[in-house]
DNA sequence: GGCTTAGTTGTCGGT
DNA sequence: CACCGACAACTAAGC
């Protein structure tokens, strides 16, 4: 089923650069009658030849061919599909081949954009601009508030407080938010204090507003009158969701939509498609493909001296920056916390990281120190660059710079500039993959019959299994919001293969509230990771919660620090403080079971269950294609308990759950 | 299609 | 302390 039709078009992309029209498009019925379809509010306009594969009832999925020499590939949802998660649809173009469209993503590729951006129909004509923040919360390499500023008589710089985001959730298991804790959420306030200080130096100021911010937005354009609105664009599905929504109604009401992707290194769009239409799934493959980024050796616009004024507010209701006791958090302790958010923070951090040369040149990730708390073995700039605070392309650069003037120095996948790929490697990913924060209907994630235990989960979100090196981290990720790389390996691994046998999606759900740095698609990546759900599948190597720690620490001296319950425990017994004897433990005053709970499995004996189910649920994985049906799931998950009851000598004897106070 | 190779970060017990 | 092999054996990519 291929027809032929005309499409007046265009895109959102990144090197779109003058857009605001309204794009519709009709096609040809099967009786040959020009049937109208629904308007689509598209930018820059281009013509393009198309074929339709697939158009059943209001869902619409179009791979298009460019008519000139280059390669364009669009997959294009209407409204009415983003509400629903629909199973990705495959299928092949004349052109190219790819596997790829998740209904809360509009993406267009476009080989060699700049060919079609000739002939703009409207261009920009002054006046009002909004720069809408979201993430990218920052003056330096920001395109799309330099876009906004140039040519425009106002600016107005605004952010939109999401109540949903922000606002206390008194049902959480920790204080915060229904989706944030309330580190992360002081993070972000810092910030945007940050934000609107570099702002007002520049004769400008940020504008507070509150609400749904879809809404909020729509408003502000309607009263405002603006012929511009810049944002940074964003590969997340809940702002692929959002900013549908809004460039729909910019570009209905004739205001130009400017979305440069300026958080990450590469744009993950062209990757995919040069990649076919998927993703690559190998750190390796990605590089290959990635290459060197296209600004890697043109200078950044790293300074503004200063921003047109903020115009007329009207009616809009503008606050300041609110404090955690707005929104309505008491007065709650807390521990001081290292890192304080914004994007100066964030630049003195980074120069303090990159000025010790020897250091950038050695970096290597792996061999860090998951124990060092009073100056963490990492540049902790992974908050930064998940608000946007730095600039991942302006960090890259630094330490192209650096790696410049030494004799050697590491390289990907461990090096630092290597940690900035493997963070556009899991954007990359995510932005290909449907469903990627899940189980199922993805198709990289193997299906495991992982348990349901809540008490389990609680004990290991609580910092109650048991496990000193386990429970520290656990306090240290509620307490400060962000711990070392290998300590996350180290509680995922537990949560999930090595131990518990829970659901990475539990402990995925944990972190993306409490981590200062969650960013959607590095987290669930990892998750997958780490639990041998996809891209690492040696279920075999599993991090041992007492010697994995040990090694680094032997002291214990981090454990003492979280867990300081356990200060006084010897060294000789503190990653495995049930086996002190009891005179130990009453001079340590730190009676396990009743100070500090016993471990709630045997390491030995739960680690080879979770082998040995591993092992079963990947030979059903091979067998079935991947293909798993919840039942095949459920009659997995029987069999391997069935099996346990046949070994009871492998069976781990379940500990009542203890309780830390 | 079959085969080889490589894969950011395991543990344990050796040298 | 650094490195090695055994353990047991996975997948994606590339030829």
């Amino acid at each position: 089923m291929v027809e032929r039709f005309h499409l007046v078009m265009g895109s959102m992309h990144e090197r779109v650069e003058r857009c605001g029209v309204d794009g519709e498009y009709h096609r040809v019925d099967h009786d040959g009658n020009h049937v109208r379809k629904r308007e689509m509010h598209i930018s820059l306009i281009v013509n393009i030849d198309f074929d339709v594969i697939s158009d059943e009832d209001d869902d619409v999925v179009l791979a298009l061919s460019s008519t000139k020499s280059t390669s364009t590939l669009l997959i294009l949802y209407p409204k009415s599909s983003l509400a629903s998660q629909r199973h990705p649809i495959q299928f092949k173009a004349p052109s190219l081949t790819f596997s790829r469209c998740d209904a809360m993503q509009l993406s267009l590729c476009l080989s060699k954009p700049a060919q079609h951006l000739k002939n703009p129909i409207m261009a920009a004509s002054g006046s009002g601009s909004i720069m809408w923040f979201r993430k990218g919360l920052r003056i330096h390499d920001n395109p799309a508030l330099d876009y906004a500023s140039k040519g425009s008589d106002f600016v107005y710089p605004v952010f939109v407080i999401d109540p949903h985001y922000m606002e206390p959730d008194p049902k959480a298991f920790s204080p915060g938010s229904r989706l944030a804790g309330l580190n992360r959420i002081r993070f972000l306030l810092e910030s945007l204090v940050d934000l609107d200080t570099s702002l007002k130096k520049l004769g400008s100021r940020l504008l507070i507003l509150k609400g749904e911010p879809g809404q909020v937005l729509i408003r502000c354009l309607k009263e405002w009158g603006v012929k511009k609105l810049c944002f940074e664009y964003d590969t997340d599905p809940h702002y692929q969701a959002l900013d549908i929504r809004v460039k729909e109604y910019a570009s209905a009401a004739g205001i130009e939509v400017f979305s440069p992707v300026s958080h990450t290194l590469f744009n993950p769009a062209d990757i995919i498609q040069r990649n076919g239409g998927k993703p690559p799934l190998t750190y390796q493959s990605f590089l290959k493909l990635a290459g060197q980024p296209s600004w890697a050796s043109s200078p950044l616009l790293t300074s503004i001296s200063s921003l047109p004024p903020v115009g007329d507010v009207g009616s809009c209701e503008i606050s300041e920056v609110p404090t955690i006791k707005d929104l309505g958090y008491g007065d709650i302790e807390q521990e001081w916390i290292p890192f304080r958010g914004g994007e100066s923070e964030a630049l003195k951090r980074l120069k303090e990281s990159i000025s010790d040369k020897e250091w950038v040149a050695n970096f290597e990730k792996p061999k860090g120190n998951p124990s060092a708390f009073v100056k963490p073995a990492t540049t902790v700039l992974s908050p930064y660059l998940k608000f946007g605070c730095l600039s991942s392309r302006y960090f890259y650069q630094c330490l192209q710079d650096v790696y410049k003037n030494v004799q050697k120095h590491t390289s990907p996948p461990v090096s630092l500039a290597g940690q900035l790929l493997w963070r556009d490697f899991f954007y990359t990913v995510a932005f290909g993959t449907p469903n990627f924060d899940r189980m199922e209907g993805n198709k990289l994630c193997k299906q495991i019959p992982w348990n349901d235990d809540d008490e389990l989960l609680a004990a290991w979100r609580e910092a109650r299994t048991g496990y000193p090196w386990i429970d520290a981290i656990m306090v240290q990720l509620r307490k400060w919001g962000w711990m070392h790389h290998l300590a996350r390996h180290s509680v995922a691994c537990f949560l999930t293969r090595g131990d518990l046998f829970l659901h990475w999606e539990r402990g995925r759900d944990v972190f993306e509230r409490l981590l200062i740095d969650s960013d959607w698609a590095i987290n669930n990546g990892n998750w997958l990771w780490l639990s041998c759900s996809s891209f690492f599948y040696q279920y075999n190597r599993i991090y041992s919660p007492i010697s994995f720690g040990k090694k680094y620490d032997p002291n214990g001296d981090y454990i003492r620090h979280f867990l300081p319950v356990l200060k006084d425990m010897p060294k000789e017994y503190i990653y495995e403080p049930w086996t002190a004897p009891p005179g130990i433990q009453r001079k340590a005053k730190c009676i396990i079971g009743r100070d500090y709970p016993k471990p709630v499995v045997y390491h030995d004996s739960a680690s080879k269950e979770c082998k040995r189910k591993l092992a079963e649920a990947y030979a059903l994985n091979q067998k079935l294609n991947g293909q798993l049906s919840q039942e095949d799931l459920d009659n997995l998950r029987r069999k391997l308990e069935q099996d346990e009851d046949i070994e009871p000598k492998i069976r781990r004897q379940r500990q009542k759950v203890g309780h830390l106070t």
